[in-house]
DNA sequence: TATGAATGAGCGTTCATTCAT
DNA sequence: GATGAATGAACGCTCATTCAT
């Protein structure tokens, strides 16, 4: 009895959150304003978050999980590696677009920028298991060259995600086609991808 | 001429500013935190600033122009070209450390995007100049080679950037550490410098 | 008849409004947490009480109501008066402690504070009835001798009260001790109980 | 420089909460509704006391202060022992009748009884050092004895404070004199003054 | 009857900005 | 120019009450 609890609601508010968070960033989104486009009462976003700091957790959680999950399951599907690797970069940059505006959303504040930290140290492990499969053998055999390889994975993915985030919307496809480009050329030239 | 007395106090107020935004983020620095570090009333920094806002780019902008310039400076200096390359890393990663909260608090906002945008074109351009007196001739006589090279500078600039700014405090260090012999391992792999 | 179904929830309601307001207070007193201690919803407790206003003074009128009771039957039952005197003031100290929060809850109000008004008049007048049994009849011929035998009486029990509602939880107990002595006091001083 | 702190508006705030909190309790007045009768915005009030809390507690604070510097005055000066009393009987009831309102505002809270708690010693002990002038010498001289004289003595006042805040505000001037006959003839029964 | 999700007015408080001094 | 008291809109959040189920 009582009004059931509207799963649909949840997923409403985060839906709202997300688009209001990314277009306008933590602090100047308001409680009313994600309210609004979800269609509620700002009083019932509480009823499923308990204040805005848990809201945008929530919001941030739900886009990284989907995104790393479905990039996981790409990178070990059966497939020959040149086609998986492919696929992992399609999918990554599609994923990118979505989540451009909310990534700007994560830098700042101390506690937001260690979430951003842990789910893209997740990303670049997925992306380190990839690679080591035809990663030239030789330069790595010291503790120092994983150390390397590992920095310059991880630099070049936030070089990525920033250099897309940085970029005026009108020219983010643009952009992203070029990052596109330069990262297939160093698949090739350094992992003969 | 010029009033050395308002000049010097304008001069307080953006250095101020630069401590506040830096350390709390531009939301939650307020104007009396920026005035009181400025010894100075909350009113009086609007004779010289319009608002907030105006203040905040200001403070951008002239921590930019002052690295911009020195690295510039380093860049065509007489010195033989590893020399000036080593001198304008060093620079960089130094001043990025000083640098780093500000950067943090460029990302959110439209308006300060386009600046950092701009400001990191300027950069990049830099850099390519620099690079292109040691760049392997070959590969860049497409202008597809070209755009490629461009956009993998301006990729590792980035990655850099905001791998520092991503770093938790009490790992700065050790990630621009990192992100330094990263870089140097680049410019011997590619430009034999 | 009555459906005891109803009148038991009731009571629930009741007896979980007496804890919490006498816990917490009337404001920081939630109709949520009234419904958790009952163990029913919140919305249901306005079934049987018009708003939290209507729920607070059933809530007092019960408790006094059933002191009032108790304390009357102690007064005019059939033993000697010293021994009702002193049953009468073992029940009064002792129901003093239970309603203790309560009574806190009750000053502020106009409304509330005007039952408890006649509720003291209540005790008074069944004090008055008690003692009137031994009060020594030469002063009291007069109007006005009655008019202040009233008044003390009233001072006194209203006294011990606040007192008692004063005092800081720790020294509950001992402030009650010190109270019931001084009555104990006064009564065989002025009535020779 | 810059606007003067008028050290008026500071008074007309606490004059503004003195009948607030007096009318409608603490939790039922707003900032709001002090600064509209102070006649200034909400805002303001943040200048002169850090939050309500500290605006209340200076409230009653100077009330109090105010009341028992007067009295304590009136109790220790040149005149004669039962002018004193005397003016320290009136005086106190006048004030009573002033702080009436807020004396209601104060009993629920637990930290605000601890304040009046406090006060309330103050004011105890004043009419203890006043009457032991003229009290019998006798029956104090055992330590219980004293302690039962204060009891007494804190119970009265006790008793006539409440009573008074308790009687509807049309009969608040009936029941001040009937408690102040009370007193009187309590005074003369037992300290022959 | 009973539920509890939903509501939205209203709270205390902050702070960019204004303006009398 | 410089001040800082004053402003008031706007914030996140609470909770008595309602009403669809």
């Amino acid at each position: 009895m009582g009004r059931p609890a509207d799963s649909r609601k949840k997923k409403n508010i985060l839906a709202a959150a997300f688009h209001a968070f990314g277009e306008r960033g933590y602090t100047r989104t308001t409680m009313k304003m994600i309210a609004q486009q979800a269609g509620i009462a700002p009083g019932s976003i509480y009823i499923y978050f308990r204040d805005k700091e848990a809201l945008f957790e929530a919001t941030v959680e739900q886009g990284w999980e989907q995104f790393l999950s479905e990039l996981g399951r790409a990178a070990v599907s059966a497939r020959p590696l040149p086609e998986r690797v492919a696929k992992v970069i399609d999918l990554g940059f599609n994923k990118l677009k979505e989540g451009l505006p909310l990534l700007q959303g994560m830098l700042f504040e101390t506690s937001r920028r260690r979430l951003l930290d842990r789910k893209l140290d997740t990303l670049c492990r997925t992306l380190e298991t990839l690679f080591a499969e035809n990663r030239p053998a030789k330069p790595l055999r010291r503790r120092q060259d994983l150390a390397l390889w590992r920095t310059l994975i991880r630099l070049t993915v936030i070089g990525i995600m920033f250099s897309a985030a940085l970029a005026a919307a009108e020219r983010t496809d643009d952009e992203l086609g070029r990052l596109k480009s330069a990262v297939r050329h160093l698949l090739r030239e350094r992992l003969q991808l």
